[in-house]
RNA sequence: GGGCGGUUAGCUCAGUUGGUUAGAGCGUUGCGUUGACAUCGCAAAGGUCGUAGGUUCGAGUCCUAUACCACCCA
């Protein structure tokens, strides 16, 4: 006998129920193309997981995508197709060179001390000792993904893929080298990508200052800017070529402040005459527009800055100063040389990087990008074929617009840990050798002297290629055949261009395939007033701390019902709280099915009339399950766990469990039989309910297979009863039959009398376990009501000796009366009765009533009578009915 | 400047082919523990669905305008 507990606790299921799982091989697909008996025209269901960063800082986005994504291949597993979750992280450059740094400062040490070799060793250390610690997570999660496949960036098969990438990159001219304008992190020591800036609204200055003429008139130009240390760099002045105020300044000569150098004035609509002065000083070696128009004039390109954000000798006096400093210095000598025309408090932008937050410099320098355009048109039209759809649709667009107006990928970083650019340089004849194997010799002169180049790659660069190099590109593995292109790309949409865009581009170009035939985007986490999660507001959630408190069904489940794809959503601890109480509800729900099936009795062998509550629950049991399967198709996962939800509770618990207490105490084939209806619909909620909460709907089918197994009386062939739950069927849709309309229809009415029982009871302050005497009288219910009265009894506390239920009229003096449509319910409160307070009462309801019946007479009575669906149409006529039997009945009572 | 999302109960949010009394969780109020569940049950209060127009027999749902909030791009 199967005996559990009176609550669930999850901490004793859990990591066990993981690791019977992966212990079992459930992770791994079936229909295994290295195996023998591959069927290669079975699809599969493939997602390659968003890979996290290996420095495995936690945070509630893990378990959002993580919960998304395990649905998806739970339901795809259970409905029994090739399932495969491919895991894995990513090298995260930056952040886990950081990492590293920052330990080796606290031992005195630092990278440049150890050496490049020795330091990238000991990342390896660091990845080795810590790196597990997110896939860790990710098991604790319920995450069902494929352990033996795990794939690492910078793993053997993955740089290799990096390589070949880049080669054929480079062979098609898509890659080059070159100075241009990137963004320049000082802190860091590395160029960073434009989509690595993050822009801050920051209180700054806005400087005016006199950009005197050169031809000694006393004239000037007032310009205004918020960078004063660049004005060094500065080789023109720009004014809208229709600014009356400047027209004659255009071709003429300024001097730059302090160092005295002549530039020109020239004319450029970029300009914006009302900003500032409407002359704008123009650096085109720190400033990406700026650089622009200098392209276009043909100005000097002066380079102020070093690396390390100080100024070099360009900038003459103020060589070696910090930026900073400079911006200072420049502006109190510019102020004693009577060049400073005033200051003004403004708000401006500030480019900051996204890890570390320092501000970022932008400027001219020699680095690799991408080339994007004909790349980013392949993806576009990918899209707009429809070979890629986004969820939801509206992602479309914004990620059509990023593609149209594409700039070139920067994609060498300055930094050692991460795939070192397969880039050589012989020092004796300055060949540069782009090689998929390291080169020996110069391809050109022999030599032997090469020297790679130091950068490595962006990690979005390996990123972009995850989709296929997890599964061996550009080799053509057994993995590679069969599973790509994979099915789903499911991300956050704040990286929409990071990798999805990135890794359409990529599959196109490298594999001739879009990588994915749908992306699935969900929203940012949120605290429970809608802020953004942030150290410094410090309104973060460790979701190790919610699983530990709660359990990780009950996050999984708050993480992704209530919620609609791609908003944003807010997570407080009460939801995750409720969830858990969700969770135990279903434990409690288990222990009564158990119980039950545990006390059958023999059946007489009788075959048993459905009673209306098993009708009733059976007809709504096929509703939830082909309602499930609608949202799953169309990916409102959330919709979907809400209605199981709200079946289980609401219908299956409340009023289900309590109807079949009578007929389980019926002994024969009436308890038999309640026990299976029991035990099957039981069984198919827990399938629905199992991608969503998977340890605890896991547990339960092992203690409900178990029970039903033992049982003497449950013929288990009648159900498949999979050795667990995770690869259970999952419950496909059934078709609806006659009987279900008029079942439900007559629970519903039987629920509506006994709410108002109820209500009654509450009302008049009746004793819960006091039996009330009762008489119902019906026109047209009343054989109904005959055959489910112990169902009145049993859920309004209805005197069952006393019950009488009659089609006409009887007496019913000094009883206080409650009308149901046309049913009129007497009851026995004359210990409690109040006259006057039962006659408003009644007046109240009357007035409802009447109400009703006027809003719906007027209702049939206008065009929409004759426009609306006959159904529609009929469902009023019928509303309007019940009414006003009701308003008869309670006026015949009011008299 | 362009774009996108949101505005529904005290709070946080659902509400996907428009169907006529708008839902949940939390919170609040009242009552209730001898076998599924106090991590609970029963009941109650609480909303002119941002505003103004429009389409329609019918609008929280579609269209237009507008206000505010948030985000993305430049």
């Amino acid at each position: 006998m199967i005996e559990l507990p009176k609550a669930y606790d999850f901490k004793e299921y859990e990591e066990k129920i993981y690791q019977v799982w992966e212990d079992k091989g459930y992770f791994k697909p079936t229909n295994d193309p290295n195996q023998p008996g591959h069927d290669p025209t079975v699809e599969p269901f493939v997602i390659v997981i968003p890979p996290p960063n290996v420095t495995g800082a936690l945070h509630l986005g893990h378990p959002m995508f993580v919960t998304t994504e395990d649905i998806m291949i739970r339901y795809h597993r259970m409905k029994g197709e090739p399932t495969l979750w491919v895991p894995g992280t990513d090298h995260a450059g930056i952040a886990t060179q950081l990492q590293v740094e920052t330990q080796l400062r606290k031992e005195g040490t630092s990278r440049e001390e150890l050496g490049r070799e020795a330091f990238v060793e000991r990342v390896w250390e660091w990845k080795e000792k810590y790196g597990g610690e997110i896939t860790h997570q990710l098991r604790r999660m319920g995450a069902s993904c494929d352990w033996e496949r795990e794939r690492f960036t910078l793993d053997e098969g993955l740089s290799r893929a990096v390589r070949e990438a880049f080669v054929q990159l480079y062979e098609k001219g898509l890659v080059y080298q070159g100075p241009r304008m990137i963004n320049w992190s000082p802190g860091l020591q590395t160029a960073v990508s434009d989509l690595e800036v993050e822009y801050s609204e920051e209180q700054g200055t806005l400087y005016y200052f006199k950009y005197m003429l050169a031809d000694g008139s006393g004239d000037f130009l007032p310009v205004a800017t918020t960078r004063p240390e660049t004005i060094p760099g500065d080789s023109g002045v720009a004014v809208h070529p229709e600014d009356e105020r400047y027209r004659n300044f255009i071709g003429k000569e300024v001097i730059v402040p302090i160092l005295g150098r002549n530039i020109p004035v020239i004319a450029d609509d970029y300009v914006t005459k009302e900003f500032g002065t409407g002359a704008l000083k123009i650096t085109p070696g720190h400033d990406p527009h700026d650089n622009e128009i200098g392209q276009r004039h043909h100005l000097e390109l002066i380079n102020i800055m070093n690396n390390d954000a100080t100024l070099n000798e360009n900038a003459g006096p103020y060589a070696g100063m910090d930026r900073f400093e400079a911006r200072k210095a420049i502006w109190t000598d510019m102020k004693a040389a009577g060049l400073v025309i005033k200051e003004e408090p403004y708000m401006m932008n500030v480019p900051r990087t996204q890890r570390g937050g320092e501000i970022v410099e932008p400027l001219v320098s020699t680095q690799w990008f991408v080339k994007m355009d004909s790349l980013a048109a392949m993806a576009a039209e990918s899209v707009r074929e429809g070979e890629i759809t986004f969820v939801p649709e509206r992602f479309t667009k914004v990620f059509l617009n990023w593609m149209d107006n594409i700039e070139d990928w920067c994609i060498s970083r300055q930094l050692w840990w991460g795939h070192r650019i397969p880039v050589w340089y012989c020092q004796d004849c300055h060949e540069v050798i782009v090689a998929r194997d390291d080169p020996t010799t110069c391809t050109k002169c022999g030599s032997a002297a090469l020297k790679q180049d130091p950068d490595v790659l962006d990690t979005w660069f390996s990123s972009g290629l995850w989709p296929f190099s997890v599964f061996g590109w550009p080799e053509e593995t057994p993995d590679y055949q069969y599973f790509y292109p994979t099915s789903m790309m499911e991300t956050g949409y704040d990286i929409i261009f990071f990798w999805v865009a990135r890794m359409v581009m990529d599959g196109l170009f490298f594999t001739g395939k879009a990588p994915f035939h749908t992306v699935y985007l969900h929203g940012m986490v949120r605290d429970d007033k809608g802020q953004k999660m942030s150290k410094t507001k410090n309104n973060v959630i460790d979701p190790l701390v919610l699983m530990n408190k709660y359990g990780t069904d009950a996050l999984r489940f708050t993480l992704v019902v209530g919620s609609s794809p791609g908003n944003d959503q807010n997570v407080g601890e009460k939801k995750v709280e409720a969830n858990r109480n969700f969770a135990n509800k279903a434990w409690n729900i288990g222990r009564f099915v158990i119980n039950a099936i545990n006390n059958m009795k023999e059946p007489s062998g009788d075959k048993p009339e459905w009673t209306l509550a098993d009708a009733w629950i059976w007809a709504r049991t096929k509703q939830t399950v082909n309602s499930v399967n609608n949202l799953f198709e169309n990916y409102q996962f959330g919709e979907a766990g809400k209605q199981v939800y709200e079946f289980l509770w609401n219908d299956f618990a409340d009023w289900y469990l309590e109807a079949s207490k009578r007929q389980l105490a019926a002994g024969g084939e009436r308890s038999a039989n309640t026990a299976l209806i029991l035990a099957e619909v039981f069984n198919l909620m827990l399938r629905l309910l199992h991608p969503f909460t998977p340890y605890v709907t896991e547990a339960l089918y092992g203690y409900l297979k178990e029970a039903c197994g033992l049982s003497k009386y449950i013929n288990t062939e009648q159900r498949t009863w999979e050795e667990h739950l995770i690869i259970a069927r999952w419950p496909e849709r059934m078709p609806q039959e006659e009987w279900e309309a008029d079942a439900i229809k007559d629970f519903e009415l039987v629920q509506e009398i006994v709410r108002a029982i109820r209500n009654i009871r509450s009302e008049y302050k009746v004793e819960p376990r006091q039996k009330i005497d009762a008489i119902l009288v019906s026109e047209n219910k009343a054989d109904m009501l005959k055959l489910n009265q112990d169902l009145l009894v049993d859920l309004a506390g209805i005197n069952e000796e006393t019950l009488l239920i009659s089609q006409g009229k009887t007496e019913t003096q000094g009883l206080t009366v409650v009308v149901v449509e046309d049913i009129e319910i007497f009851l026995d409160l004359s210990a409690s009765t109040d006259g006057e307070h039962d006659r408003q009462r009644l007046e109240k309801e009357l007035a409802e009533a009447e109400s009703h019946v006027a809003r719906l007479e007027k209702l049939l009575s206008s065009p929409f009578a004759q426009k609306a669906p006959e159904k529609v149409i009929e469902a009023e006529r019928e509303k309007l009915a019940g009414y006003k039997s009701s308003v008869e009945k309670l006026r015949e009572r009011l008299k």
